[in-house]
DNA sequence: GCATTAACCACAG
DNA sequence: CTGTGGTTAATGC
């Protein structure tokens, strides 16, 4: 098995930014980098949760399955670490993380991924912010999701995709409209109907999962009205 | 009451 | 997997 060169990474999370050579070489020596195709479950609820996972490129669905139905926590872009509170908080994972995308993911050995977080703090430091900013997320999809109608959540998730993910006006969804439906708290139909809605009302352009957003103004009006 | 919203169901591409 | 139509329950004016 071929070791993993972190010291020549192009990926490094900013955490690993801080680590030292000697540091880089352990890490390296103690992940495995394996890729998934669209659909392939990278990890999977109530499995033990034995590494820490780093998406080094690519896009993963983390989901859980809830008392009624399954429910879309978040839509994670690379770079970024994925199993931390599973890793940390619990024996097991408590979500499921699906690929959307051709995905690479490093998983690292938890013990080795400890040391370094007792041994660096500028490494640690980084970890905490990682966390924060995930944590604050959470707070506001929450409220989100509570208190706006299906509309602005909707809206929400265009938003998301176009400014968050993508980083343009024109995107193609990698998700299906169930989903959708499973990210906003809504059901498909719904999606269907407020999708097919926005685009009569020339909010954006619709074709299969093919969107343009053309009124971005409007469309964020209506995020906020929820 | 009446209108709106959205879930649930069913059926057709 | 999607789109659509009918039905129904909850909520607000």
């Amino acid at each position: 098995m071929n070791n993993i060169h972190c010291k020549f990474c192009e990926l490094k999370s900013t955490a690993a930014k801080e680590l030292n050579d000697c540091e880089l070489e352990v890490l390296g020596e103690n992940c495995a980098e394996v890729k998934f195709k669209p659909g392939d479950i990278i990890v999977k609820q109530d499995s033990f949760s034995t590494n820490v996972a780093y998406i080094k490129n690519g896009l993963v669905k983390i989901h859980i399955k809830g008392p009624i139905k399954e429910m879309i926590m978040r839509i994670v872009k690379a770079p970024a670490y994925l199993c931390l509170p599973s890793t940390f908080g619990d024996k097991t994972n408590h979500f499921s993380a699906t690929a959307l995308e051709n995905t690479t993911v490093c998983f690292i050995d938890f013990d080795t991924f400890k040391n370094l977080i007792y041994a660096n703090g500028d490494f640690a430091y980084q970890i905490m912010i990682d966390l924060s900013r995930g944590q604050l997320q959470s707070f506001h999809s929450c409220i989100s999701n509570a208190q706006k109608h299906s509309i602005g959540k909707v809206a929400d998730a265009l938003l998301f995709f176009s400014e968050d993910i993508y980083q343009s006006s024109s995107f193609v969804l990698p998700v299906s409209r169930q989903d959708l439906g499973d990210m906003t708290g809504t059901t498909r139909e719904s999606v269907s109907r407020i999708l097919t809605d926005f685009h009569n009302e020339k909010l954006i352009e619709l074709d299969g999962k093919k969107v343009s957003i053309k009124n971005p103004e409007l469309l964020k009006q209506i995020s906020l009205k929820g």
